[in-house]
DNA sequence: AATAGCTAATGGTCTGACCATCGGCAAATA
DNA sequence: TATTTGCCGATGGTCAGACCATTAGCTATT
């Protein structure tokens, strides 16, 4: 004998509705067909359909508007909502995150030099003249630091990777801001920060893809050093 | 005048009850009121309430059992979940999931052979045993193959990169099989792979993290030669 | 041609009901 | 006395119907 598996007719729907999206039957944009209706195609109650709905748009694979219909998202707006749970990480998990993300960016690093592209490094260029633009307004440096990271991850050509790099990120961007944010050290912080990209995108440049790598890792070490003393505190 | 805000009844109860597990007022294991009273709490009807209470069990706060009550999860999986569905619909990326596990194994044993425990190193022991005998036995062979996968992988200690890599093997684990079950491949591939398992070990247990991760890396270019083929082509 | 008002469709919410399951208690049994 | 059996209340899971607020699109008035 084995337990029997007692499935809930929510999950069963959530099941359905989750693979059609997979097997791109229902493409990002695409309308639902009524809440009603689906009742009768799926031969259940409109509560146990609305906690299916309610669970996929939890998600971000759904979206309701009144008066409209139910409607597919975008993949993009799931990390907005994963942020509204982001404090909800303990000790523990921020510094596995952390770890998580020191190893994810330093292999983007030795990936993106070997297949960057001319564009990808250019942007970067950009990214980082963008930073050195913006060493006296914080809010700018730091958009333009995060993007210079995420156009490295991109420059991988891996979606997942860079998926992986922009959800671990999103987590941490709380806690990474908070730690740049001290006055004291935000001169001479984001000054050597400035010259650590630099060197990053030097290697990149170069296709060296170990050296790229040791100083992707060199400069996540010294950025997110107190990050780390904060978590283990 | 600025546009207002549709507040929604079930998002309010779940930012209420989110906050409520945040101070640790909710205790994981901790039991809730039963929906009824919860309705009369919040002045809400019971539709919106389970609403609410089916996205908390989405995400992993919380857990219905029937008949007995609706408990706060002990565990939060709540980060490796968002992980998960993260890149839900990339999944036809297989080169690329290829590619990001290669670096989750790789990056994996490097870590393990720093932290592993002796019961860790026991465990894979085991699992490698469970192998050898299994030479004659194709599911039980990839049965403990993963098994000792996933040991490495909870050798690193770190919750984020065993949930990511178990992710990328159940995803790859269909293609995985497939390239495994060439009959005429079978025994010699087996052996080899056995061998390779063997030495990643040895690593392990000699704390080599470089070693480990060469090991690693070269056993997985070799046991998914086909596999890359196959994507590829 | 533009605007105001109407109507139907739709998601959001509430209520009451019924069912399956679980825990605990009491009666029956060995 | 110790164990099993059967029952009962509580609880989550599901369903059906109703009403409300909002939206889009149409119509008629200006």
């Amino acid at each position: 004998m084995r337990p029997v598996q007692r499935t809930s007719v929510s999950d069963a729907i959530i099941a359905q509705i989750t693979d059609l999206i997979e097997r791109n039957v229902l493409k990002p944009g695409d309308r639902l067909p009524p809440e009603r209706e689906l009742c009768k195609r799926f031969q259940v109650g409109r509560s146990s359909l609305r906690e299916a709905l309610r669970s996929l748009s939890m998600m971000g694979l759904l979206e309701g508007r009144v008066g409209e219909g139910t409607f597919v998202c975008d993949k993009g707006q799931y990390v907005e909502r994963a942020l509204q749970w982001g404090f909800l990480l303990d000790r523990k998990k921020l510094q596995d995150l952390s770890e998580t993300r020191m190893m994810l960016e330093s292999q983007n690093a030795y990936l993106a030099a070997e297949r960057a592209t001319p564009a990808d490094l250019a942007a970067m260029a950009d990214a980082l003249a963008g930073m050195a633009e913006g060493l006296a307004d914080a809010g700018r440096f730091l958009a333009s630091d995060l993007q210079f990271h995420l156009l490295i991850a991109r420059a991988t050509h891996n979606s997942i990777l860079y998926s992986l790099l922009e959800t671990t990120r999103s987590y941490l961007q709380e806690w990474i801001k908070e730690s740049l944010a001290e006055p004291s050290l935000a001169g001479p912080r984001a000054e050597l920060s400035l010259a650590q990209h630099r060197q990053i995108l030097a290697a990149l440049q170069q296709r060296d893809a170990e050296a790229a790598r040791q100083a992707m890792a060199a400069h996540i070490r010294s950025s997110s050093g107190d990050l780390a003393e904060k978590v283990q505190g």
